[in-house]
DNA sequence: CCAACTTGGATGACGTGTCAACTATTCCGT
DNA sequence: ACGGAATAGTTGACACGTCATCCAAGTTGG
């Protein structure tokens, strides 16, 4: 590998400004729900899922691939998230390995609950501070980025 | 509070792009650090900012506050670090409170041999997927949404 | 039919982050 | 000088993520 060509420094302010924005609007956000809800930001992300299908039921693979997470991860949220009553597992009749997450009562009241604030979080702090062209350019920025990443992993899907 | 309004097409394409390139960049370049070095991302700033000063050593809190991180949060990862041998701990002679964080031969070389790869491929992922006009427009960007949120928020600092 | 492989999912260990509580020192007003 | 408030830092409990491992159930080739 050649020598290491560093970052100018109209790189560095925006990476640091990139980096600065993740955390304080990430925290900002998660912050929002954790105080006007009972919702963390990966709860109400699983929830938002399952009440966008039909029976508001997924299997468990299923469920992963949509929100790109590792089966791993889903079910340690899952654990989390049935021992407060927001889901439940349920076993998959047509496979005997397979389960089902449920929506639960519980789960959808809180999600109605959380909804409209987090969105008026998002809207305040994210879009009501940047331009129409911004947003253009955010959304032509991420499409580049995310491409160019996921052809540098090893990227089956 | 109204009726929420909710994201139209153009803002919800900029949205999930956003979220999505925070979670793929982040992703690879933890991945990145973790497979070609012995430092984590966090282990990574750390470090950084060590090496930044003259004598290799800062205050707990005078580290916590150029890194914009909690006091806890800090002390927890200094206690992983030097559970590591890449820094340790001082007493304060003049505070009987007070710590310093003070980086080892260990670390130095850690960050030394890390930081080349690192910044390749923040180059590589980021830099080179986007043009000079998406740079600044990134920048300006973060600039204000970060105002916005610090605004919000209770700000004292 | 059955052994090998694959797939769906759970689990445990551990790193990371937040919040609340705690200890020990220093500071400060009277 | 002394008692209460502020400051410096640590700790413990818990949520979240990743990785490696495991197990049980399905699939498949001989």
């Amino acid at each position: 590998m050649a020598e290491t060509r560093w970052l100018d420094d109209a790189e560095q302010r925006a990476w640091r400004g990139y980096l600065r924005m993740n955390t304080v609007l990430g925290a900002a956000l998660s912050r929002q729900l954790q105080v006007d809800s009972t919702l963390s930001l990966p709860d109400f992300e699983v929830l938002v899922h399952l009440t966008d299908v039909e029976d508001e039921r997924l299997r468990v693979s299923e469920l992963a691939r949509v929100m790109r997470w590792e089966k791993s991860r889903l079910s340690h949220q899952v654990t989390r998230m049935e021992r407060r009553g927001l889901v439940a597992r349920e076993e998959c009749l047509s496979d005997g390995r397979g389960a089902f997450v449920v929506l639960t009562g519980a789960g959808r009241d809180a999600i109605e609950a959380a909804a409209p604030a987090h969105v008026d979080a998002v809207r305040r702090l994210f879009f009501d501070a940047i331009t129409a062209d911004d947003v253009d350019a955010l959304a032509g920025i991420s499409q580049r980025v995310i491409a160019r990443v996921e052809a540098n992993d090893v990227c089956p899907s």
